[in-house]
RNA sequence: GGCCCAGUGGCUCAGUUGGUUAGAGCGCCGGCCUGUCACGCCGGAGGUCGAGGGUUCGAGCCCCUUCUGGGUCGCCA
């Protein structure tokens, strides 16, 4: 049974006993972090979300009962303790209090603790499963304590820029329409309208568009969103955007504004300084350079393009590739030359992840000879074309892959940043942003052998390339943006279409009839009728912002109670079934197919 | 849905070619200890080796199935 409280009031978290309070009564309150019984002395690390401060219980100063309490306080207890400060006797440099003690005159124990199945301590290389089924306890260790409070300066630092910029926060429904393009939406049915089902947004998107018909002119929010699709390391079922929009702007007003807002988050979160203005990239440049429209640029590593160079050779796997549309491009790994056979072999099955059917290489040797997969079926003249056009040196590893463009990007693209980790140039204390723009509006979908947004549908084409909707849709480029982090997209936006024959356009393009526009989109494109200005937005993923600023692998390591890759949850079980009750209110039936 | 990795006391791991009674560190329990802070010393408990099946004289180890978790491809406007 715990004790009362009463009487006590907590005066200071643990890390804020310093010096100056030496000789003065504190009362601290928090968990047992660790005892160290010496028989007639105890040590007591005490923790709360400041940090430890060491408490000591003496015989000589504390009442008998008092002393005995002391001896069964076990890990994780909560206690409260009043007591003085004094200086210790011997100093723990490692320690924010080391300096100072609480020696105890009352001791209380507000609640006992079994064991926990796992130390709460920093580092700790518990199981994932495990931390999540004692999310509550996982929470407990300083690193996760760290993140959260880190997570809520970010959130705090960029309501504070966008108020200072006079944008709104505005909330917007999560019991939303479902809509056809994009991810899967997580639906909830309607008990009021029986067959009938809500969607859990994917984003606020038409919201903050008739927001600025509304005439609110700069909104933003901290929203959570939803996606029904398979789980990654960066992403969750749930997550959270920033996620804006402005009235009255072009792309460089949107870029301004979030150079800004990003300058002055992680100075005031993390002490970074982000030199302005952040480099761009046209999405084009990002794919030839880095082979990703959400390149990583703390390293080199380039895309080289030898098309030109082997076209007229008499290696078929590369010369079909040029002749099919596509290329040959090569990365020079610098000075990789002496990776074992084994090692290259790993590269080149990497790259057949990605699609490519193999990866080609040279190893330029330290004696310059050659060592290569297909050198034997080149000219000598092309041979020496090739290492001029990569720069290759002695000691180099150069890895090529032929094929349409789009597997040649992935393949070499993802290449380029196992090598960059595979050589230690991948530093997660240094931040590289890069805005990626001028996206292709629209891409082709193989399976639904139609085009599909990339973007979303009301992302605005770029003025020159209107006329390309009816002519080439495949070309026409966006006014879209990414903002990028060390390879990770952490937002993105766009400005939207505001004009009626623009949007019919885009919607012909998508293969949508006007009934089937109007069905799911009516409500915003009858809204553009009234009045609508020019206007754009972005929207961060907050979670993979925080998860690179706490130099977390992991967007879990950010979110206070995550899910894991099945979208469940280990603490709470959650999806769960629920009653014939329900469902009957519901008017749903089960009907599982195996 | 595919592929890869892992699963051995509470936690993290070791476990040789298939061969005695499955080990270690930490933690936990008990005892001693007045300056510890990775406290120390002494003693102790704790394991159906994820589950099921198979091969074998014999399985933690080999095979099959399955479960759990992680990574990844597809997917994610």
């Amino acid at each position: 049974m715990g004790e009362s409280m009463a009487g006590l009031k907590r005066t200071h978290y643990c890390t804020q006993v310093k010096e100056n309070l030496i000789g003065s009564e504190v009362v601290v309150m928090g968990w047992v972090q660790k005892r160290r019984n010496l028989g007639s002395l105890i040590f007591i690390d005490l923790r709360d979300r400041t940090g430890l401060l060491q408490v000591v219980f003496d015989e000589n100063d504390v009442d008998a009962e008092g002393f005995k309490k002391a001896e069964t306080l076990r890990s994780e207890f909560v206690i409260a303790v009043r007591g003085n400060v004094r200086q210790r006797e011997s100093i723990n440099p490692n320690m924010e209090t080391g300096h100072v003690e609480v020696i105890a005159k009352e001791l209380r124990i507000l609640s006992e603790a079994e064991t926990p199945p796992f130390a709460i301590e920093e580092n700790s290389a518990v199981k994932e499963d495990l931390r999540l089924k004692y999310r509550y306890l996982d929470l407990r260790r300083p690193d996760l304590q760290s993140n959260i409070m880190l997570r809520h300066r970010v959130a705090q630092s960029v309501r504070n820029f966008l108020d200072s910029e006079g944008f709104l926060e505005i909330e917007t429904p999560m019991l939303a329409k479902s809509t056809p393009e994009g991810a899967r939406d997580y639906l909830v049915p309607s008990r009021v309208h029986q067959g009938s089902f809500y969607a859990l947004p994917q984003s606020p998107q038409t919201f903050k568009q008739l927001l600025m018909v509304s005439g609110f002119d700069r909104y933003f929010q901290i929203v959570k969103c939803f996606r029904d699709e398979d789980l990654r390391a960066d992403r969750q079922p749930e997550f959270t955007q920033i996620d804006m929009e402005l009235s009255f702007v072009q792309v460089d007003d949107v870029i301004d504004i979030n150079e800004r807002l990003l300058q002055r988050v992680f100075k005031e979160a993390i002490n970074v300084d982000i030199p302005l203005p952040i480099p761009r990239l046209t999405y084009q440049e990002a794919m030839d350079r880095f082979g990703s429209d959400k390149p990583d640029i703390r390293f080199g590593l380039e895309l080289v393009n030898i098309s030109d160079v082997v076209k007229d050779s008499d290696f078929k796997v590369f010369t079909d590739a040029i002749e099919n549309g596509g290329s040959v491009r090569g990365i020079n790994a610098k000075g990789c030359g002496n990776f074992p056979r084994k090692q290259i072999d790993s590269l080149v099955e990497v790259g057949k992840t990605y699609g490519a059917k193999g990866i080609a290489w040279i190893v330029v040797n330290e004696d310059g000879t050659l060592k290569s997969s297909f050198t034997k079926f080149l000219s000598e003249d092309t041979v020496q074309a090739i290492l001029k056009a990569m720069d290759a040196q002695k000691g180099d590893l150069l890895l090529f892959c032929a094929d349409k463009n789009s597997v040649v990007y992935d393949a070499l693209g993802n290449l380029r940043l196992e090598i960059a980790k595979r050589l230690g140039l991948t530093k997660k204390d240094e931040y590289s942003f890069v805005w990626v723009t001028e996206f292709p509006l629209l891409e082709w979908d193989e399976e639904e052998q139609r085009f599909v947004a990339k973007h979303h549908p009301f992302t605005s084409p770029m003025d020159e390339d209107i006329e390309l909707l009816d002519t080439d849709p495949g070309k026409v480029r966006a006014k879209a943006y990414d903002i990028c982090l060390n390879g990770v997209e952490i937002g993105g936006g766009s400005i939207r279409i505001y004009q009626k024959d623009v949007q019919e356009k885009m919607f012909a393009a998508l293969g949508f009839s006007k009934e089937a526009a109007y069905e799911n989109f009516g409500f915003l494109m009858n809204a553009f009728k009234y009045g609508v200005p020019p206007h754009g937005g972005l929207a961060y993923g907050l979670d993979r912002m925080v998860m690179l600023m706490a130099q977390e692998d992991s967007i879990r390591d950010v979110i206070a109670f995550p899910k894991v890759k099945d979208a469940s949850c280990p603490m709470t079980e959650a999806p769960g079934t629920v009653t014939q009750k329900q469902l009957e209110e519901l008017g749903l039936k089960i009907d599982i197919k195996e």
